[in-house]
DNA sequence: CTGATTATACGAAATGGGTCGTATATTCGT
DNA sequence: ACGAATATACGACCCATTTCGTATAATCAG
């Protein structure tokens, strides 16, 4: 069933990323999280979210009128694979070239913590 | 005209990064490229070319009876606009987790001299 | 109990992207 | 010179996404 890898739309990253970070949500839940940063209507959430659970990108419990939705995909792989995707059609499958943009000519600057952090995984890389 | 933003939908990008790539190019040797992986037709890719100069991210030459084409915008800043979209929409703001996830989990390894350019720029950012 | 609230379901319109057919004009080959 | 090839322009269609109105059922407050 789940066979298939499924591209979220726009709208539905945004759903996801919501549900991601409650772990469950219901319609309400997501719609007031949503209504904070854009005007759209209640049924306008669920319509979506009813679409996201027949495409399989999220389940559902419904053994209470309110159901409650979960996350059927996994976070960092649907980043993983939104990401490749963009290094394929923008940086000629380079994932270097998408690194050093996106940490060059950057206006905000990184934390000691982070830049570390990336330093251990290049180091890792580094050994292999 | 252009103050505003356009972003650039998957078809566009294929035809910029040809664009880009030749740095002017008439509609027929888009076409000619495309064709080499995917099957469509040559006045679809006409249409495209008309309507991303109507949006304005090419310009053309009419002086001639085949127009020749090139980039209105400017590749690293497209780059940029869609990677800090990326960014914001599915890694919180946080280029560093954008990167860690390009990096990490890659089934394709990085050459030595990939590895020292993304050193390089980390050495330069600790040093701010 | 009953009206207000809140839930799901669903149809349908609006929009945008991608596709192509066809019309028309220009140029090329012979 | 004239038919074939090649160019642009443009309308129309298809499909997915997004939007919302409305119907209907369940629940809650008094």
């Amino acid at each position: 069933m789940a066979a298939k890898y499924i591209k979220p739309t726009e709208s539905e990253l945004e759903i996801l990323n919501i549900i991601w970070q409650k772990n469950t949500a219901t319609v309400r839940d997501v719609h007031e999280e949503l209504a904070k940063t854009k005007d759209v209507g209640y049924t306008t959430t669920l319509k979506l979210m009813q679409i996201m659970h027949e495409k399989g990108l999220v389940k559902r419990d419904e053994s209470m009128r309110t159901h409650v939705y979960q996350a059927a995909v996994n976070k960092e792989k649907t980043q993983k694979h939104l990401l490749d995707k963009m290094i394929d059609s923008l940086f000629g499958g380079s994932s270097t070239q998408l690194v050093l943009q996106a940490l060059g000519s950057g206006e905000q600057k990184l934390s000691d913590e982070e830049l570390e952090k990336i330093q251990a995984l290049l180091n890792d890389l580094r050994k292999q």
